[in-house]
DNA sequence: TTGTATGCGTTATCAA
DNA sequence: TTGATAACGCATACAA
């Protein structure tokens, strides 16, 4: 089921076209190479006259740096690897979206974001490296490594940006309390990982108390959570906090299917806000990850690693926030 | 709110750890740097002797290969960009996939990654170029690129690997014919691009006639596909193409609120089958691009191109599979 | 089979 | 303010 069609071709002489190297600006420009170099890196330090005549040849010439002479004579590659061990099909669109944010972020400091999915090979010409998705059993790989980092996520020795998951599920409780919810359901993972941990510990808060009963811990599955809730005998002004927006939507599924009206007589409340939140009947009230500035913290931290050459762990938490949908009750 | 605890600070001497050059290696196992050059680049030129001696050597020392510096005397980065010129709210999921498959493939090869969003930007140090979600506005900026270029969707002078809209919408139909529905439904794009007019005309395909007043033409959001919906009399034993699953889902959302049974009276079909399908309170019936398959066509044939040196414009098509979900009758 | 000399494009150092 | 020289790490061409 191929089909060809050659309309154009040329060959890359020498491998690539447009070799134009720094040698060349200076000659067009009659300086040396280092008054071309000083344009680009210290234009403070060159004379109005000359940093007009060498921009004209680069121009010109259409020069480009070559990233590799740079990199090899300053030992900076402006390169970052950010490492993706997540399973995507898991955690698809949150992925997309957080690597799009720090690929900008990365770009507007002057580097160059390169994508891997695993700590085994070997790391080349890169300044720094942002990972996701680390469990403990990377630790010790993690620990090996001799560049300034940082993780997505709680991680021991490295530094780590993550978001608050307890206080996010406390803001949620008050939000379905203060729409009128009487009773609080908890719809949550069965995972081991801290983070589902500390979404369960948020509803466990004592600040607003809650029934040991009504806490179910499945996959996250959509199809799963509608099957639990179909079970259950949802009593008027029944609020559920799910631990994910994919839990929340087969919560509203089963709503939908069984007649239960949402959100008069049932609310649903989720966690994430990325993308899965806007995909059902209703779009869901969510508690939000803020993955811009978690991208933010992320870059910025690792930058100021690589600026001060001082490897620091700090852990850095963001809160989440509220973000209302169909799916509550509220003005 | 930020929490700091330094646990563990090092400096990063001089810029970086873990230093190692071939001339260390060389040292350590008493050879020359080009006998260890020749153990990495061509083993087989070597002493089985001798070529233990630097391996073991390499190893004591954890040494790792300078991209810089290999690329700075081959004139060879292994570095492919990726560019990324879809909106990542619009295409979430798939970019995910797309993304990813094509990290991998790239990574087997031995090569990196980076990912770009602009063609703004210059590229330094790249052996090639991949573009994913490029517009007739952008043919310029891809024409005046002298790099080895492959896009996905179809791209005036430049090679590109794209999907069989068409057929994969001709396949739909035939399966919900196939399935005993009776009267056919097209809920389409209204988009002016490529792909969404090469669906519909899949669906206009005389093969199956169709009638033109059950074609739609919306936006791709499942709110908008399923007030459409609700306000159609559907028939029993009709069937609804849609071109997105997106729009598939709000279809079925549509069927579910007005109590129409799915897949028995209404089937539903969709098309990606990236994510999006499964999350519905129904796994939908779709036509799934092969995006694995994609991602192999756009590196293989822009390593050849890398290969060769020249720059070849075939249009590489791949036709989409049908996959079977629960929003249709089948076996 | 192994070693020597040279150059890739860039920037830092030092001198003018 | 500008220029000459050396160095970064590696691989090619050539010599031994």
């Amino acid at each position: 089921m191929l089909q060809y069609s050659n309309e154009k071709a040329y060959t890359f002489k020498g491998g690539r076209v447009n070799m134009v190297s720094i040698s060349d600006v200076a000659k067009q420009a009659h300086v040396s190479k280092m008054t071309v170099s000083r344009v680009l890196n210290h234009p403070e330090q060159v004379s109005k006259e000359i940093f007009d005549t060498v921009q004209t040849a680069i121009n010109e010439l259409g020069y480009v740096q070559n990233r590799a002479g740079r990199a090899l004579a300053t030992n900076k590659s402006y390169t970052i690897a950010f490492v993706m061990l997540d399973e995507v099909a898991a955690v698809d669109p949150y992925f997309g979206q957080l690597v799009t944010y720090i690929a900008d972020i990365l770009n507007q400091a002057g580097y160059t974001m390169e994508l891997h999915r695993s700590l085994d090979n070997d790391f080349h010409a890169i300044d720094g490296i942002l990972v996701s998705g680390a469990r403990e059993s990377d630790d010790a790989q993690l620990n090996a490594l001799t560049y300034p980092l940082v993780t997505y996520g709680e991680q021991a020795g490295a530094a780590s940006v993550d978001v608050d998951n307890a206080a996010g599920i406390k803001l949620a409780k008050q939000h379905l309390v203060d729409a009128g919810y009487e009773q609080l359901i908890y719809l949550g993972l069965d995972l081991d990982e801290q983070f589902a941990q500390a979404r369960l510990d948020g509803f466990l808060d004592s600040e607003i108390p809650v029934d040991q009963n009504n806490i179910y811990r499945i996959a996250n599955d959509d199809h799963i959570a509608r099957s639990l809730v179909q079970t259950l005998q949802l009593a008027p002004k029944t609020g559920i906090v799910a631990a994910t927006d994919r839990l929340a939507l087969g919560a509203l599924y089963a709503c939908l299917i069984d007649q239960q009206a949402v959100p008069q007589d049932v609310g649903i409340i989720g966690f994430d806000g990325i993308f899965i939140h806007q995909m059902g009947p209703l779009t869901l009230t969510t508690i939000a990850q803020p993955l811009e500035r978690i991208a933010e913290a992320m870059v910025s931290q690792l930058l100021e690693q690589i600026e001060q050459q001082v490897r620091t762990n700090p852990h850095i938490v963001l809160t989440p926030e509220l973000q209302l949908g169909d799916t509550t009750l509220h003005n």
